[in-house]
RNA sequence: GGAGAGGUGGCAGAGCGGUUGAAUGCACCGCACUCGAAAUGCGGCAUACGGGCAACCGUAUCGGGGGUUCGAAUCCCCCCCUCUCCGCCA
């Protein structure tokens, strides 16, 4: 989230970098946003200056009181009263003002570093580096190709248990994909300085909110609940139909019956929606991680924070429907070892270039070829002010694809979290928080069967993962 | 889920209707003393927002929300969290 502060002093600026960021109404937004917070600041005003009118009153009252001057503490106490009269609507309007503006400021996205490359998609981003060339495979298959052949990877039976974008993995490819995670947390943990971490994946609204997949990535996003809610709504909704149609079939639809209906059972909805609990399974590690020093004051000398995590993501995938439909590339459930760090304004710029080292390094130690791209600024998160994304080469489809995604959020989420920090003799300030995938276990796998598959159809193991496999080298293929 | 106790500044801990943003101690920062350090003494030390060029002024904040009152950290109601005991469950 901007600070609004930033956005009156610094109006071109930010204009500048939402325009960037593929916004043509920069200017109206700006002025809409500028608006919004004069009215804010006049509401303000206007409330308190009704507050201290009655602050000082009410002390007088105290002194008066005190002298025992009952007549004159009568007569502030009747002008007290009719000052109050207005109060509500003061307040009022100063809660709505506010809201008006944390909604409007919710949704914007951050600014671009100045660095980072213009460009509307992701045609503009820029390669930074490359490691390793892709090797020729006579006929490549693609992973679902070798992993069904194999008989350990079984879209059908997911499908059975919990539907489309979910993945049944057997045998030595389910250690697969336990030895690669297991290497991932460790080189972090052992070798990076990361400080391995084991989160909530359940997480309440205002953790959504703080890494900013809340209010924008709503659909995106899975919720758990305890299910009463559900249940009743779904039921309350039935018998409305229900009725409805034989009221229909009667002739004597009247909207008063709804009315009625709707009365009789609001008490009992509301009273189980005040029972009912609502989480949301996190889409990514960032989210737990992140918020790990929100509402918080951290000491600067503990930072940069370094945590790592293997988890489980969850993810609706609600706008890609259609999009890599077959094999383990988009699923609504996938393993990601996440990297997070906290730090101050200071450090995070080479904090970034740290982290995409650490992500690097597990594609060389599993000799997997990439790319590192530089993103544009019309191609980034909603929360970054820079991106660069590390492509792995997958030979079955013989092309990049994103295996890790590693971002400055500067003080955006922090503002969100009201995370800070401060130095010995300082006053409080955001940190700057970062996050980058070290990597998606999911498609590390793809890559690791593609890149390493042979002519019979077999995997051979990456070296370093042989010690994670209890010393297999190979998952025989069959033809 | 049931019963009880409790949530106050960076920490510990008073206050339980009226200059209380909040005693006191610790921690922290400055100064003095010292060759230096410790100890001691003196002073300073919350955050956010609004107004002001500034000095500074104002508003809010004692887990969160609502209420009573001229006035609430203090009284009432609801919720959340922590701890202890019991129950249930991996």
């Amino acid at each position: 989230m901007h600070d609004i502060r930033f956005i009156r002093e610094n109006r071109d600026a930010f204009v500048q970098g939402l325009r960037n960021r593929g916004f043509e109404d920069a200017e109206a937004v700006a002025d809409r946003l500028v608006a919004l917070d004069e009215e804010r600041r006049r509401a303000i005003a206007a409330a308190q200056e009704a507050q201290q009118r009655r602050n000082s009153l009410s002390k007088e009252i105290g002194q008066a009181k005190a002298k025992k001057d009952e007549a004159r503490a009568q007569a502030l106490m009747a002008e007290v009263a009719q000052l109050k009269e207005h109060a509500p609507q003061l307040e009022a309007a100063e809660r709505e003002a506010n809201a008006a503006l944390e909604k409007a400021l919710a949704e914007i996205p951050n600014t671009p570093n100045p660095e980072v490359p213009v460009g509307k998609d992701e045609h503009d981003n820029v390669e930074k580096s490359r490691f390793g060339n892709p090797r020729n495979f006579p006929s490549p298959k693609q992973h679902f190709e070798l992993g069904e052949a194999l008989g350990q990877m079984d879209f059908e039976t997911a499908a059975k248990l919990s539907g489309s974008r979910f993945v049944v993995l057997k045998g030595q490819l389910a250690r697969l994909e336990r030895a690669l995670g297991q290497f991932m947390l460790d080189l972090h943990m052992t070798e990076h300085g990361y400080t391995e971490v084991a989160p909530p994946l359940l997480v309440k609204d205002e953790v959504m909110f703080g890494t900013t997949q809340l209010p924008k990535f709503r659909d995106d996003q899975f919720a758990a609940t305890t299910g009463l809610y559900l249940d009743t709504v779904r039921d309350l909704g039935r018998s409305l139909v229900s009725t409805l149609q034989d009221h229909q079939r009667d002739g004597n639809v009247k909207v008063s019956f709804v009315d009625r209906l709707e009365a009789a059972t609001r008490g009992n909805v509301e009273a189980i929606l005040g029972q009912d609990q609502r989480w949301w399974l996190i889409p990514t590690a960032e989210v737990s991680l992140t918020n790990l020093v929100r509402e918080a004051i951290t000491p600067e000398e503990e930072l940069p924070i370094r945590v790592t995590a293997l988890t489980p993501c969850f993810r609706a995938e609600a706008g890609a429907a259609g999009r890599d439909t077959r094999g383990m590339l988009r699923q609504h459930q996938f393993v990601k070892c996440e990297l997070v760090s906290i730090t101050t304004p200071e450090q995070s710029a080479a904090e970034h270039e740290r982290m995409l080292a650490c992500a690097e390094e597990v594609l060389r130690r599993l000799d997997l070829p990439y790319r590192v791209m530089t993103l544009c600024t019309g191609d980034m998160g909603f929360a970054s002010a820079k991106t660069y994304d590390i492509e792995v080469w997958l030979p079955g489809q013989e092309t990049y694809r994103e295996i890790s995604s590693c971002s400055v959020c500067t003080d955006f989420q922090a503002r969100r979290m009201n995370a800070r920090c401060r130095a010995k003799d300082g006053k409080p300030r955001l940190v700057h928080t970062l996050n980058g995938s070290g990597v998606a276990v999911g498609r590390a796998l793809i890559a690791v069967m593609e890149n390493y598959q042979d002519k019979d159809g077999g995997v051979a193991v990456p070296d370093a993962l042989v010690p994670y496999m209890g010393g297999v080298r190979k998952i025989e293929g069959k033809a």
